[in-house]
DNA sequence: CTGAAAGCGCTAACAT
DNA sequence: ATGTTAGCGCTTTCAG
């Protein structure tokens, strides 16, 4: 209740509201010794600062609204996780909508966040093609930031992994392994991971077999679709699936063990994203890690840039990060036992790496 | 940039600013004539209200703080979702706080969502007793309801799933099954929840075995802890083990694998909360799955109230809801097939309900 | 270097 | 039913 306004620390202080204003702020130089004064008042009285009448005098009002399709897509956590950090130390607040996957939610969000007057976006698209007007609305009013997926070019700033680069360490691994029967179980439609990733594949499978470009089934970015994806490919009789993301392949996964195809042994498994089911899978998934932290805080400096962006607007970058292959049981030589897991005793023993067992449950 | 003011829709309609702000708030009865003029004149101009000033005026930001230990805990991001959604169905927006499981972080995220001037709070604790000083702060200022984790009595509005009945949930299950050798792998800690699933476990396990109660090994909710945890409790030879939380249980499933322990031939294992992993797991986890949407929405509901609330203070609520068991493969009776995967050929198959294969992961 | 004063856009008395 | 007026708490000219 104790409601301290600048007032209040002026009066307190000996001295007016403006000058306060200023030794709070540090925007204009002050006595030394007034400011010691206003500095002790405004800590003695647990002053605070009201956001809402700075907002509406500043027009900012270090807020950025952060819109996502589905906060529980398992990759997703951490990114919020490393986003809200990096905002949080820049001393912005994070307004988090969730559209449930559906654009015209995405489209309300939008529009409610900037009557809220944030003062920049941070934007995953829900869908590539459908997003796309609204996101663009959005982005002709405040500084906004496209992340993980793309909406088509020329909208926004962007920052994602580079796809192609992750999908070329996996098929090098499955080379270097000696797969060569290799098949892709990817996603369709216009997500840009969906698209970028299966064309890295048909780009790279060539080098294991002239006819691995060609083994490619597509599907959506799910377990179930995983379980089906292997039945679409089993004919082939692979030595190694591809999958374009992880649930994709503990899909597979499950799938296999259920035929009895032995993983690693008769058929090596990879996913993407490096999600905590990864690590816990049995066997361990090899997959591709997002640089998670690195992605949110380039999305960050993006902002930055553009929010302090004096000198007219700069041009849009794309910015792509490396990934790093993580490898785990699931892709491990035909003939050896997996890498990592040395106690165990068991053909199915699990792998883990350090980060995985870190995470603790709710309570 | 088409910043739009009340002033200039006034202007347009031929009427004073307060008569528009009457129209578009619904605050006081309009002349159906004027309202309609006005409200063209709002459409036209493309008007919209700048919350910062209303706010300012109003002192009612349409926002509410959710402050959690931490967003990677695969337990809440579901929670997450409920209550954004919940919230945003009201009309308010939610401002996201992640602690990294830090007290002191937590404490200043209350203060800074305070000096936003959040309508209300809804707060995760970190810790029992390290939160406690901060939470009630806040909630001296602003409704605050208190979820999942409780920070001592008397603090604010609780609402929480009832662990003690999912404990009994489990030991009836597990009784029924003809398990007798159980023994506990739970979290040590103040927290609530790992208090109290321990306490049930205790009080309910008796009734399978004199000595079940007795075995009871504490350590965090974390996958590293199951693992350990199963090596702890191994020379009792148990048929049973029943963890705190799933985390737990995705480690002991890992372990028991390593040491030749065939699940649920061997031994059953059931977990807590019924994460995502749970169904992903090798074999399905039999789990107690918390009712997130109900929870979500009985918070949201205690929030209206405080918010409502004329009638002077209500009285203290701590709501406590039924959780469901889920019973999948990992606690099959000894000699039978898992129950729900008819299709698997191979000891291991996993077996999956309806949701958990819906998800799709991020791109 | 500091104070006085003018609003930011809106709502809520208080008038009419 | 509508208009007039006074601020909400803050930043920022503009004077001194």
């Amino acid at each position: 209740m104790a409601d301290v306004t600048l007032r209040d620390v002026a009066l307190a202080s000996g001295c007016s509201v403006a000058t306060v204003s200023r030794v709070l702020a540090g925007t204009r130089p002050v006595g030394s010794e007034t400011a010691e004064r206003v500095r002790a008042a405004a800590e003695r009285l647990g002053y605070r600062p009201n956001h809402a009448a700075r907002a509406l005098r500043s027009k900012a009002t270090g807020t950025v609204g952060l819109v996502l399709p589905q906060i529980t897509n398992p990759f997703y956590p951490a990114l919020v996780r490393e986003l809200t950090h990096a905002l949080h130390a820049d001393g912005r607040a994070v307004l988090l909508a969730d559209c449930d996957d559906d654009p015209a939610a995405e489209a309300e969000h939008l529009a409610d966040l900037l009557g809220r007057q944030v003062d920049a976006l941070l934007v995953i698209p829900a869908d590539a093609r459908r997003s796309r007007e609204a996101v663009a609305l959005a982005a002709a009013r405040v500084p906004l930031v496209l992340m993980d997926r793309g909406c088509g070019p020329g909208i926004a700033d962007s920052v994602a992994v580079d796809n192609a680069a992750g999908m070329a360490l996996v098929l090098d691994h499955l080379a270097a392994a000696g797969r060569r029967r290799v098949c892709f179980l990817g996603a369709a439609g216009t997500a840009s991971a969906a698209a970028e990733r299966r064309s890295a594949y048909e780009a790279g499978a060539g080098a294991l077999d002239p006819q691995a470009p060609g083994r490619i089934v597509l599907g959506d970015f799910s377990v179930e679709w995983g379980r089906a994806a292997v039945d679409a490919v089993w004919h082939h009789r692979p030595d190694a699936v591809v999958c374009a993301n992880d649930l994709i392949a503990a899909g597979a996964l499950q799938r296999l063990h259920e035929l009895g195809a032995r993983v690693p042994h008769d058929i090596a498994v990879t996913g993407f994203d490096d999600i905590p089911l990864a690590g816990l899978a049995a066997p361990g998934l090899t997959t591709v890690r997002q640089p998670v932290a690195e992605l949110a805080a380039e999305a960050a400096r993006l902002l930055d840039r553009r929010l302090a962006g004096e000198g007219g607007t700069p041009a849009q970058r794309a910015i792509r990060l490396a990934p790093e292959l993580v490898v785990r049981g699931s892709s491990a030589p035909r003939h050896a036992a997996a890498p990592d897991a040395p106690e165990a005793p068991a053909p199915l023993a699990n792998s883990r790496t350090s980060q995985d067992s870190k995470e603790e449950a709710a309570e």
